[in-house]
DNA sequence: ATTTGGTTTATTATGGACAAAAGCCAATAA
DNA sequence: TTATTGGCTTTTGTCCATAATAAACCAAAT
């Protein structure tokens, strides 16, 4: 059966729409809701109906309205809220990097599906998905061979890195003067400068910004195949860095300086520049994840 | 439940081995077989033992001789014994390139479904695998967007392709002089000269050919991405090429002068020589595919 | 030391069932 | 006359069941 995170993530967001409106407050309409959700119209009737029957909204039909302070409905946990695909991706994930899975492993999708607790339908969605990260390779009625999180993966996937940023660099710094990148670069600099500013308190903040000012680089020149591509590079350096906190702040102090000096080459126009700075911090990137991979 | 595929294909083979072995000589070990036809003990025993059954062979344990003469077992029909997967990326690949299915449509897993005769199961899991070649994106709870086979999904296919192919072929002219891969490409110009001698015969085993020669290239620095990546071109060429028939003749003899101006440039070593060959050939390859594609 | 038989066990591939979510159309209120 | 709602249908996501295949075991035989 399918799972209902989607009807409880849109409870709960609908709990905190309602949370700024007054008590009396006539509700947006359904088709409001379903957009402003994004869920169908059939998942808004269902979140409205428990509300009404736990008395947070009054009426029906077209009079219907807010009763803040009177109800205050319960919210579905944080975890019963995330879909089972993302459970399975986690659990994945945690399995390779943090048991530190060895090289050649056989993957067995019935002891996984037990581990996690779920269906070997959807652990094979997810392997069969996953398989294009270059980390698993599936052998025909024999299950998956595990590839490994090896040095030489992270060779590979930083080859390819290099190869696709650096053509998008140069397409960022052939852009025509009135093109919108350049003031969104703009803002992404002001963004690391204030991040720099307070490093000690927010150096975790570094991750996201990181994700936004690469994908803003390669949005110069847009290619379905390097947009895909970047989503592995963000999977393996979201789950890195969430389960390697060494030198975290530092790193990513670093980090920051290099994306200003990159960013500063770009504004610049400069095309050696770029490159240099360009393939500075990349291969800086390069050795943090080399040093996190198995031999 | 699962199809028997294996088994007929197995017992296929099987019989063509036993074709090359004269009556009453003796059947090679369990093992052996299984090693030879790429199947399991138990499968082998399961051939074995319908072929027991027919007559086909006579004895038992390691007393097994081949009656060839005598008994002659019908084959499974070719049909029968190619793999659920591959008939439905047949069917997908149909309905997309001849049917020519619109940019934009929204792909129905239950009704390609019952368009094929399987289940739903096996269309996800063709859907999944097949997310990666770019041409279909998945919305969640909303089935799937067709992106159609676009002139602009072949520009972005050959801007990554030459990215590729240029890093390998000057991976390969740097190759040291001892490396095995030069005799291999020397072979290779060899079944493109004999290829273009009986080229009005043979036209139509350039495509394998296309596909050993790149593959050779892309070997000269391996790296799992952009092997995976040619499977992409692997499988749009397989199917292009089956259906587009027109000039087949005539593309294929250019392909293969091209091809073979390429070969002399890598054995000169040359860079320069080399980019300009390869650029010349991706040119006139993605001029081919362009043609092919909806607006 | 290898091979087979006889069994048993484990795992993968595929169909099917069913609730959740999305989508559709006509009736209705503003 | 247009947006909204109610009733209904279709599709997706997930579980489960089961046959095909792989794999393991071990004793007996060459």
């Amino acid at each position: 059966m399918k799972t209902d995170t989607v009807f409880k993530r849109a409870f709960n967001d609908t709990l905190d729409l309602i949370a700024e409106l007054r008590d009396g407050d006539a509700l947006p309409s359904e088709n409001a809701l379903s957009v402003r959700l994004n869920v169908s119209r059939t998942t808004v009737r269902k979140v409205l109906a428990m509300l009404t029957e736990q008395g947070g909204v009054k009426g029906s039909g077209r009079q219907r309205h807010v009763r803040s302070t009177v109800a205050t409905s319960r919210r579905f946990a944080e975890a019963e809220t995330v879909p089972l695909s993302a459970q399975v991706e986690k659990g994945f994930m945690e399995w390779m990097l943090r048991d530190n899975a060895r090289p050649g492993t056989t993957i067995n999708e019935l002891e996984l599906a037990r581990q996690f607790g779920v269906a070997t339908t959807s652990i094979r969605e997810f392997l069969n998905r996953f398989q294009r990260f270059g980390l698993i390779e599936r052998r025909p009625n024999a299950g998956w061979d595990f590839k490994g999180f090896t040095t030489s993966f992270a060779l590979e996937l930083f080859e390819i890195r290099e190869m696709f940023e650096l053509r998008s660099a140069m397409a960022f710094a052939a852009l025509s003067d009135d093109s919108p990148l350049w003031r969104q670069i703009e803002a992404l600099r002001e963004e690391h400068l204030s991040l720099l500013n307070e490093i000690d308190r927010r150096y975790h903040d570094f991750s996201d910004l990181d994700n936004r000012f690469h994908r803003l680089i390669n949005s110069a020149r847009s290619n379905r195949f390097i947009d895909d591509f970047y989503d592995i590079i963000t999977l393996i350096f979201h789950y890195h860095y969430q389960w390697n906190k060494r030198d975290e702040r530092q790193r990513n102090e670093v980090a920051i300086r290099e994306h200003l000096t990159y960013i500063e080459a770009l504004l610049s126009r400069s095309r050696a520049m770029v490159e240099l700075a360009c393939r500075a911090h990349l291969t800086s990137a390069r050795e943090t994840l080399i040093r996190a991979t198995a031999r």
